[in-house]
DNA sequence: TAGATTGTTAATCGATTAACAATC
DNA sequence: TAGATTGTTAATCGATTAACAATC
């Protein structure tokens, strides 16, 4: 229905069903949430729940029409609209992220890309130069700049944190193994690969132990 | 109390702890449950219950020891053991990943990395040699790997998902833009970057439309 | 129309928080 | 000992699943 009050896991799984949708195209015009529910290894409630969130997307005795539901949920992912990011750590991970043809694909444009290290600065990555990092208050004071990246080591993040705060960048994505913490006026996604790889590493090794039974 | 049935939701936030502790030490010996819940918002019952699931690490009227609880969720998570793991794609966030140190910090080595382009085969990233993907197969059959990274394109990530799981690979940890099912023998992770750019994304358009409220 | 399938409400399940007895 | 703080059980909250009337 409205767009307030929507759970957070629930906008958590949009991008999925965006992508879902968007794979479909061209291969059927329309899908049930029975048969999309055994696409996506989901129940079918939690996909007509979910999706009636943000409107009456589907038809009763029909389904979803693939198309029309790319198409919408690409318009509230505002996947039409150009948004620009900038990144701050030009390191290999930063360099990977800002050569993402994916982020392209949604709309996300590289704005710019800070580093503190002279070796690296002036590097041209993805098509922007790399800027001395003092320059990145000054730079969003200028730009709008919807998402900050964080690809610095975990001492740097918080101070760069900071400077995106009060520029008023809009969110964070943050990869640096720290935590930032979201504020009222800004959300904060934090990335960190190297718990997600011992707790996947946690989840083999208990299987090995016991016959297991995490679940 | 046992290691078996405890819930996912623990497991993926066993790394914070453990990353917590790892910065407490040398600060400070010991930490209440309140103290520690302050540092990382959240809340104080949590991380006791939490804790409680892997045994009586704490102390009443003491608190939680520093570098005892950074030993012991060490130990639960197999940080101490040198573990293997594959990259399969070389491009740029296969070499991000097969440079991360921290990685390397707990414990985990790469044994190989793999891709499909003559270009990139025989260069040297991270101190191995970028082998042809088509010995990915034989090369399981002979080192234990426990887990598989995928940072292949979407359309090449199912199939060698499907090598890993042929091959007896411990688990999955997936970065391809493409859902990879886990099954009763082998655990998958999939980190969606993408989605979690455009999650975060709706939540800053949401905050800029309405004065907000979706929590 | 009859059959299919949605959107939505109610029932169930699981996770978080609160409370407190145990105990250092 | 008295005070502090855990481990654990009970109460609350939220998310998922099941059911079904509405309706294409």
């Amino acid at each position: 229905m409205g767009k307030k009050g929507i759970p957070e896991i629930v906008i958590e799984r949009l991008p999925r069903y965006y992508r879902c949708f968007r794979a479909l195209r061209g291969k059927r015009e329309k899908i049930s949430s029975q048969e999309l529910a055994a696409e996506m290894h989901t129940s079918a409630s939690q996909i007509r729940l979910d999706l009636s969130h943000f409107g009456g997307f589907g038809l009763q005795g029909y389904g979803y029409n693939v198309e029309e539901l790319h198409a919408r949920l690409g318009e509230i992912l505002g996947v039409d609209q150009t948004q620009y990011y900038v990144i701050a750590g030009a390191g290999r991970l930063g360099r990977a992220i800002a050569n993402f043809p994916v982020f392209q694909e949604v709309g996300f444009t590289l704005a710019g890309i800070f580093d503190i290290d002279d070796a690296v600065i002036g590097q041209d990555i993805g098509g922007v130069r790399v800027s001395p990092v003092e320059g990145l208050a000054a730079f969003l004071a200028e730009h709008p700049v919807r998402i900050g990246i964080i690809t610095t080591p975990a001492e740097a993040a918080p101070g760069v944190a900071d400077v995106f705060r009060a520029a008023g960048v809009g969110g964070i994505l943050n990869f640096a193994p720290v935590d930032i913490a979201p504020t009222d006026d800004m959300p904060v996604t934090n990335i960190h690969l190297t718990d997600r790889l011992l707790s996947l590493s946690w989840r083999i090794m208990n299987r090995e132990r016991g016959q297991d039974d995490t679940r």
